[in-house]
DNA sequence: GCCAACGTTGGC
DNA sequence: GCCAACGTTGGC
């Protein structure tokens, strides 16, 4: 049962539509221990949701995992990981963190309860409703 | 090994 | 720009 992520990243540092100019991107510099066991755990093929903090509070899209348990190249010890991922679909309505929050079915998921933590698990059934919301 | 102080992240 | 939440650090 492949699982389902969501990754925060900052527009102004890299945006969805970064990613679509470059084709393929490395999910790198994450620090913190639980976002990089979400990291670890990931698989190639398994999608995750692009999410845009700071700025936009919103999901453009989803994106899919295109090479699994890397070495954060970025880190000098070696400790950290990271994944390679592409651009799948972008969503023709982008959800955002008050739609999320005004979902009870979302309200607790880890993007809103862990409001820090840069990489979250998203459950099947979450997955689903926000693909809907999004109109994919 | 505990906990207070401090730094960082991210929503508002 | 502010502040809450959380992680990390460092003194004891």
């Amino acid at each position: 049962m492949p699982r389902h992520w969501l990754m925060k990243s900052e527009p102004f540092k890299y945006s969805w539509d970064d990613l679509v100019a470059e084709k393929e991107g490395t999910w790198d510099g994450v620090r913190n221990h639980r976002a990089k066991n979400n990291l670890a755990a990931m698989k190639v093929g398994e999608e995750a949701f692009f999410y845009h903090s700071r700025e936009g509070l919103e999901i453009v899209g989803i994106c899919t995992v295109s090479v699994a348990g890397i070495t954060d190249p970025t880190d000098p010890t070696g400790k950290w990981a990271a994944v390679k991922v592409k651009p799948k679909v972008k969503f023709p309505t982008p959800v955002t963190l008050q739609q999320i929050k005004a979902e009870p079915k979302l309200a607790d998921c880890e993007l809103v309860r862990l409001g820090r933590l840069s990489v979250a698990e998203i459950t099947p059934q979450e997955w689903k409703i926000i693909c809907k919301m999004g109109g994919v």
